[in-house]
DNA sequence: GTCTATATGCGGATAGAC
DNA sequence: GTCTATCCGCATATAGAC
């Protein structure tokens, strides 16, 4: 508050970490990072990262947990208040599956460039295999894939187990892949599609919702004998 | 040929390094597996894999071209029969989503626990922020891109440009999930789906063929003004 | 809070004996 | 073709001055 005469700017290199460690995170991946590649990016020291936060992985922590939280947290409220008004019946598949990829694709809008790359390394969190970032990012998920697994029953209570198991497997997939890739260049590239020289968010987003829910809502067929 | 009293086995050294690697770059990535974790695997001398291959990079070119070569060609067989078969007409979007994903589902059941790894290693690849796996990749796969994206064109004319990129991104999203994590235990406990002890290539080879061409023949709504 | 300097170990790659 | 021994650089992490 009242102007203190700081000799250097304070407080603001923990924030600056954490925008260099989004940035890197996802682009090159947690392994392909490294501590110094951050703090030379954020004008930092070395060992800053350490006295801010102790360790490469408690900073993936807050790194995740910084935007994360709030984007699971919305899912839930939305599907909250879904649920709500659908009183005795149950939210639509439409409805489910848009409160479930609306939160991630509007932090691009409402943040910006940094919206951007947060959503890129949050995609990439689904597929990293490192145990280190498993065990900082499932934590963060968990309780929306129990919500939403269960909205999803009941949106089609006559899906089986297995059934519902794997196409919340494509569910997440699309949006991960999506999130991850959809702004990258080589993607255009390699589908030589001029189109989407910047990524439109809602255009992404109503792609993204109207394959999902047909996706969701399809049949499986059942296996008599599946020739090939 | 001919028994040459060969001292110890010899020539598969060359093989069982390729299949270790293959499995811990499965596991933990490419930047989180070590050479040296990959010969002490194989039960082989860190040298070995400069002498047989003569750099990591190439090491893992060699792991993906091996099965992964031969699943893109089957795909474009397939596709190639598709089309002779229709002819005048356009293969249908079902047949089209099928010669995609089955070729790299039915060698899950035909390689056995070799296959069940490298489609995991396949999966993998699709998400790698790796360049170096990147550069070795995407060539890899750019036929079957290029072959598919217009096969998906002709089966719905009506697709614009950007709506078929999107589409096409959320089907590859959703196999490469599938691939890198269907057998996954952890994702079963998060579902605590207890359905799919072991998972069956044929039922996922179902559901997703199912989804896919649901999400894919969807149309997306036009964005007249999408508030939220 | 921020810096320099350093401890300590693992990474890929190579030379050269066998 | 396979081995041992080693080069050399980069990684995370920490100690301690300012």
């Amino acid at each position: 508050m009242t102007a203190e005469a700081v000799p250097a700017r304070s407080g603001d290199t923990k924030d600056r970490i954490l925008d260099s460690a989004e940035k890197l995170f996802a682009d090159a991946g947690f392994d392909g990072t490294s501590l110094r590649a951050i703090t030379s990016h954020a004008g930092a020291n070395l060992a800053a990262v350490h006295y801010h936060f102790g360790s490469k992985e408690a900073l993936l922590q807050a790194v995740l947990a910084r935007r994360l939280a709030p984007i699971n947290r919305r899912r839930i409220e939305l599907l909250d208040r879904l649920e709500q008004d659908a009183g005795p019946g149950a939210p639509s598949m439409t409805q489910v599956i848009g409160a479930f990829l609306e939160p991630p694709l509007s932090e691009i809008r409402r943040l910006g460039p940094s919206g951007e790359q947060f959503v890129r390394l949050a995609g990439r969190a689904h597929s990293e295999p490192n145990p280190q970032v498993r065990a900082v990012f499932l934590p963060l998920f968990q309780d929306v894939v129990t919500r939403f697994v269960a909205a999803f029953r009941r949106a089609r209570p006559e899906m089986g187990d297995g059934e519902l198991h794997w196409k919340f497997h494509f569910l997440v997939g699309a949006m991960s892949h999506l999130l991850s890739w959809g702004g990258h260049q080589e993607c255009a590239v390699m589908l030589n599609s001029d189109a989407p020289a910047v990524a439109d968010p809602d255009e992404m987003l109503r792609a993204m919702v109207a394959f999902c829910t047909a996706g969701m809502s399809a049949p499986t067929p059942e296996g008599g004998r599946a020739g090939r």
